[in-house]
DNA sequence: TGGTATATGTTGCTATTGTCAACATTTATC
DNA sequence: GATAAATGTTGACAATAGCAACATATACCA
């Protein structure tokens, strides 16, 4: 979205900086961000964006925000279906998470980009943050309750599930998973997810 | 390290300079590093880490190899043992993974940092990172032979350990595990390794 | 309607960085 | 002991983040 030539103001310059931002970072990478590139392909001046954005950090602090409400609604969308038992439920809610990081690189490359490394320095951020992990943390408190996930710190077993697709997400992300394709992730998320689902489920005695 | 005042050469910069950066990302952060700081720090000329590296990335390419190197010793210390079942060693491998990413932040960050991504243009990298998975890779394998892991795409299930132990190990080392101490990830690191290797097992029909 | 405050954009500046080229000094080699 | 090679320095340039001062458009209010 390029401004208008012979108008002065651009009329919606703060989101066409996320959006422009967002595409360099999908087709570029993160570390070669800059402002005044974006700027110059939006074709304003090279301090415009300073008027939406007081910093680099905040234009990033502000792409990570809008990721974490995105992926919250996308893990929201597998319990909307109210149909599944609560270890499907943390089955789908794991794939689900690793086809919103796939299908969502930037997002998920601000979010997680060692750049934002202080969460705790913007509230906003890690209360985004907060919230996305609790959709997890209170499915598997549900199956606990049932008497199917294993007793434990709910907390613990719940990084141990992030930890699980926040790798297989960061690793294809940044492509060291050789030759793997969109299909072969998706292949793999449901590999690993029911995987970590048999390490979650209460043993019977046999 | 620093230059001694009256020598016109440092000695050994190449060494120093390697030892700053990795001081450097560990204390604060890879995205500010700079060679011009680090030439600062060791008392040199903007210029003299020019010598040695031929520019920024290289000097981060030298740095993950290094720590792939060191990555592949402390994997091969726990095959050295030689007393362990497949299934123990790798458990094992996953603790020890996640200990060395623990204990080498500045090199786990810069093996894995996205300012890396292109593997491809660095074939001694790539090289170093595939023979560190590979340790991984031929204890499964040796599993499977052996009946007790699951059968099914070797490779596949290596990924699925491999983005376990990363999980951990970056959501650790980007401080996104809240208020976790060293000791409460070394827990976390035994729990997810015991957890997985359920998912890995094979079954018993019941 | 007109006038002023505010939001938004621009221009020009400084400091920092990566990197190149040319030059200086030391060390190695024959 | 002379010359080549390695290592370090100085000085430049371009790009960037971000500040300050200024310009223009828009919103709002009497």
């Amino acid at each position: 979205m390029i401004k208008a030539k012979d108008s002065y103001h651009h009329g919606d310059l703060r989101h066409a900086i996320i959006e422009e931002a967002k595409i360099w970072i999908e087709t570029k990478d993160i570390s070669s961000l800059s402002l005044r590139g974006i700027a110059r392909r939006l074709g304003v001046s090279h301090n415009a964006p300073y008027r939406h954005f007081t910093d680099k950090e905040s234009l990033l602090v502000t792409i990570a925000e809008m990721g974490f409400e995105k992926l919250k609604q996308w893990l929201q969308q597998v319990l909307a279906k109210n149909t599944l038992t609560p270890e499907e439920e943390i089955k789908a809610l794991g794939v689900k998470y690793i086809e919103y990081a796939v299908s969502n690189p930037a997002y998920y490359r601000v979010m997680y980009s060692a750049y934002l490394s202080d969460y705790q320095k913007y509230p906003s951020l890690d209360k985004a943050a907060e919230e996305s992990f609790t959709i997890l943390i209170e499915t598997i408190a549900q199956g606990q309750k049932a008497g199917v996930i294993r007793a434990g710190d709910t907390r613990e077993l719940g990084y141990v599930c992030w930890s699980l697709v926040h790798g297989v997400s960061m690793l294809y992300l940044e492509r060291q998973l050789r030759s793997s394709t969109i299909e072969s992730v998706e292949k793999l998320a449901k590999l690993a997810t029911a995987m970590m689902i048999e390490g979650l489920e209460v043993k019977q005695e046999s």
